[in-house]
DNA sequence: AGAACTCGCCTTTTT
DNA sequence: GGCGAGTTCT
């Protein structure tokens, strides 16, 4: 039953357990069902579940590979296997071992905006400032060397580097916490360090397998490599066309480093797709064969025809979101599950443009982890006191808190106050009752203590959702935020949400603690995972995010260049081979039909979601990706007229809202025809019509952009 | 000393 | 359009 709906490579790959194996899958090949396929036959012949691990690229990945095996295999309960992410699997080896790696039971996770503010407090501390961008610099750095299987701690050329990287580790051991390159760094030190714990592991599990293998870098492969040293059940599948993440120290070469790490490994090729229409394939594969860094492959498919691609011009990017808004709902004319449609964007920046457009159509939509739960203010401000509870020496949530909501305790007083934890090892108590502090200073402080204490005594006793309403209660926490924001509404809902979420961890946990919670509601950053499903809307998110889904419909917005591919990812070679990686990912993941637009002037207007810039405002050009389809795969909306300015009746006299030209766009004028754009004067422009120059103001003229 | 206000710069992508 | 740094106001 289960090898039934399996086509011979397929089903090689899943009966294959007496050698290492690689899978070489492209897109829409059936990768995931092998994985799951191949786990459920070996439980349902008899090997535990918990025998058996597979790690997945992010956790939606993992509890939809969960569901699919529960589906093949009913009658085995299979809650206690090994599915999940790296992060996820390494923590769970972690927390059984803390004291290894010098933490403490009730470890937390910092998550990137920790991060941030502990390199930033770090350079402050060695008497530099640094800007945002560097901060994130210097963070990536210490993030990517730690990736790398090194670290800036122990070997940097560059001094001030070393000294933050140092101190930024010691910091975290201070504060009992891991970021999230140690919860991996940290296993595989373990595992390397300790005989019997790596042993162990490396008999308990019976199969391995990875998935999005490409995607996985130096740190990961030590772990796969550790675990599954001498196995033959070990199994990693990838596809080199859509590695995506080198820059977070992935690389695709551990598809090679995998035959010399595993000798005498099988290697399974799935080509066959069953996902897209041929028209849309073809259309891929052209785009892919640019990229020099590849094997050539030969992805086919039984199924005939399918639909052109349509490709959109549009003056603007608001105007973009509009004609993507008016496609959904041709889509939804014909028949279409919005569930089934998904608008994919470059950058997480340019959702906000599709859901303007969206919702002036009135089109449900959800974004898929833009503005993300647990980034709002007023959630993150809430688990920095959870945080704090659960360990006052976590000064980075300390500092977040301390004059949240306000108490008097400025930036001079939380300097004071911080110094002292950390030089003197001062605890909270310590500080509410040194009477070196001014006044002014303990007068705040000693009740946001008792506080603390009060509130901490109540999780003690009364666990985590009682001691949760308690804090709230305590800090007045609903009238502040009506006090301080508009929609302080939108915002008590926020924290209900997480109130909800913390009673329900607390009624379905093990072991409900702080410290479990903390770190997974880190580690799973989407909401909708922790419950309730969307109804029916389409779907919007970065072309990163889309990897390992399918749609029927997708749209692609954004095709330019610059964006597409991205003004920073043009330094190299390698780097545009990875943009049209990245469009490729997106191109694949349709079954039925593709739309891609782009914008002409796209800086013209909202400034707020375009930082790109083509120098001194000049529009932007299309994509170079989509000269690489062939035109009789694609169908260009063609010349179309754009109004310069939005119509308006003004009682009985006719008005184009005011909309900006720049200089170069082609334009059309009803008397005097084609134009183009030679300089703004004021209200008006300067248009070349075939040599004649006019000056013109487009809120009375009518006055059309040619795409 | 701390709050309130203004200005400029930013973001590529994520566990 | 938001966030941090810098500046002015109380």
């Amino acid at each position: 039953m289960i090898l039934e709906e399996l086509n011979e490579q397929q089903k090689e790959a899943v009966l294959c357990d007496q050698s290492p194996l690689l899978i070489l899958a492209g897109a829409g090949s059936g990768k995931t069902r092998v994985i799951t396929h191949k786990i459920a036959w070996l439980i349902s012949r008899g090997v535990f579940p918990s025998k058996s691990l597979a790690v997945t690229f992010t956790n939606k990945a993992a509890g939809e590979m969960k569901e699919r095996i529960s589906r093949l295999v009913p009658s085995i309960d299979i809650r206690n296997a090994w599915v999940g992410t790296f992060h996820s699997i390494s923590l769970r080896i972690l927390r059984r071992y803390p004291e290894k790696a010098g933490l403490e039971n009730n470890f937390i996770i910092y998550d990137r905006d920790d991060q941030l503010s502990l390199v930033k407090d770090l350079a402050k501390e060695e008497e530099a400032s640094l800007t945002r961008s560097e901060v994130a610099r210097t963070l990536n750095a210490i993030s990517r060397a730690k990736q790398d299987g090194e670290s800036l701690a122990l070997e940097c050329e560059d001094p001030f580097l070393k000294r933050i990287a140092a101190r930024y580790e010691e910091r975290l051991l201070e504060a009992n916490a891991v970021d999230f390159d140690n919860i991996l760094c940290f296993t595989v030190d373990i595992l390397k360090n300790n005989k019997e714990i790596r042993e162990y592991y490396n008999n308990y599990f019976n199969y391995i397998l990875v998935d999005e293998y490409q995607d996985t870098n130096r740190i990961q492969f030590d772990f796969i490599e550790l675990l599954g040293q001498g196995k033959t059940g070990i199994c990693a599948v990838g596809d080199e066309d859509q590695s995506i993440y080198s820059w977070r120290g992935a690389s695709a070469d551990n598809i090679f480093r995998f035959e010399e790490s595993f000798p005498q490994a099988r290697i399974i090729k799935l080509e066959q797709n069953y996902r897209s229409t041929p028209l849309i394939l073809q259309a891929a594969n052209s785009v892919i064969r640019n990229n020099t860094f590849r094997k050539d492959k030969a992805l086919w498919t039984t199924k005939v025809g399918g639909e052109k691609i349509r490709v959109i011009p549009n003056p603007d990017r608001e105007s973009e979101g509009l004609a993507v808004a008016r496609e959904i709902m041709g889509l939804k004319q014909k028949g279409e599950k919005l569930s089934e449609i998904a608008v994919f964007v470059r950058t997480n920046a340019f959702t906000r443009d599709i859901e303007k457009g969206l919702r002036s159509s009135k089109i449900p939509y959800k974004i898929i982890g833009a503005l993300r739960f647990f980034d709002r203010k007023e959630v993150r401000d809430i688990l920095a006191y959870l945080k704090v509870l659960n360990n006052e020496r976590d000064l980075v949530s300390l500092g977040r808190i301390v004059n949240t909501p306000k108490r008097g305790l400025g930036k001079q007083s939380l300097d004071l106050i911080l110094t002292k934890i950390t030089r003197e090892g001062a605890s909270l108590r310590d500080l509410a009752a040194d009477d070196t502090l001014s006044p002014r200073v303990l007068k705040a402080l000693i009740p946001f203590v008792s506080l603390i204490d009060r509130v901490k005594a109540v999780f003690d006793e009364e666990g985590l959702g009682k001691g949760l309403e308690q804090l709230l209660k305590e800090l007045g926490y609903q009238q502040y935020l009506n006090d301080e924001y508009e929609d302080a509404g939108e915002r008590w809902e926020n924290v209900i949400e997480l109130m909800n979420d913390i009673y329900e961890y607390e009624s379905s946990a093990e072991h409900p603690d702080l410290a479990h919670y903390l770190s997974e509601v880190t580690l799973i950053q989407d909401i909708d995972l922790l419950g309730r499903e969307e109804a029916e809307a389409v779907s919007v998110m970065t072309l990163h995010k889309a990897k390992g889904l399918e749609y029927d419909s997708v749209i692609i917005s954004g095709l330019e260049d610059n964006i597409l591919p991205h003004a920073n990812s043009q330094g190299s070679y390698e780097e545009l081979e990875e943009e049209r990686r990245l469009f490729y990912v997106g191109l694949t993941r349709a079954r039925k039909r593709v739309i891609l637009t782009y914008a002409q002037a796209p800086s013209t207007f909202n400034r707020a979601s375009s930082f790109i810039f083509s120098g001194d405002g000049s529009f932007s050009k299309p994509s170079r990706f989509l000269d690489e389809i062939p035109p009789e795969h694609k169908e260009e909306a063609g010349k179309i007229l754009v109004p310069a300015g939005r119509k308006e009746e003004r009682g009985n006299r006719t008005a184009f809202q005011r909309v900006k030209l720049k200089t170069g766009m082609k334009v059309y004028h009803d008397k005097w025809g084609e134009g183009f754009v030679l300089a703004s004067k004021m209200r008006n422009y300067v248009i070349d019509f075939s040599g004649k120059l006019r000056e013109v103001d487009p809120s009375v003229e009518k006055i059309e952009i040619i795409t």
